[in-house]
DNA sequence: ACGCTGACTATTA
DNA sequence: CTAATAGCCAGCG
């Protein structure tokens, strides 16, 4: 049984201001998601929508990929290049500096990826739902 | 303020 | 099997 989860239901973006650096207290949408990408294990890769239902807004899965494109800008480094598409396909692959860059740094993690899919994708996948509890 | 866009996903044809 | 569509929601012109 799936425990409480929180259940915050829906629990809306914060929206500050992106032009805004957001607050350590004022935890929002996105600060979420780095927290959860820097926790993805090495050798390890997750999806947008996994990310965004571990976050309560399952339906909000672009907005994880969105703030990926922040992210790139960030200090503690996110490890975007963990995060794919539900079948395993580096769909954000051009948004890195090269269009192999993501697969090049998958494979230095010992991650298989060809004609820009992750193999063996179902058993590296890392679902944050199951293997965190909220917060 | 309105409408379009997007590193997504699940559903339907 | 593949292709198109609807839902999703914050940012930007």
């Amino acid at each position: 049984m799936p425990l409480k989860k929180s259940n915050k239901s829906k629990s809306k973006i914060s929206s500050k201001k992106l032009t805004t650096p957001p607050a350590k207290d004022d935890i929002s949408f996105f600060e979420k998601v780095y927290q959860v990408v820097r926790l993805i294990p090495k050798g390890r890769v997750t999806s947008y929508g996994a990310i965004a239902a571990y976050l309560g807004s399952k339906g909000s899965a672009r907005m994880v990929g969105w703030a990926m494109n922040a992210a790139h800008n960030l200090k503690p480094a996110v490890p975007a290049h963990r995060v794919v598409n539900s079948a395993g396909l580096l769909t954000g692959k051009f948004h890195f500096g090269s269009s192999s860059e993501m697969q090049n740094r998958l494979e230095k993690e010992k991650i298989k990826v060809e004609n820009d899919q992750v193999k063996n994708f179902k058993n590296i996948f890392w679902n944050p739902v199951e293997e965190l509890e909220y917060d």
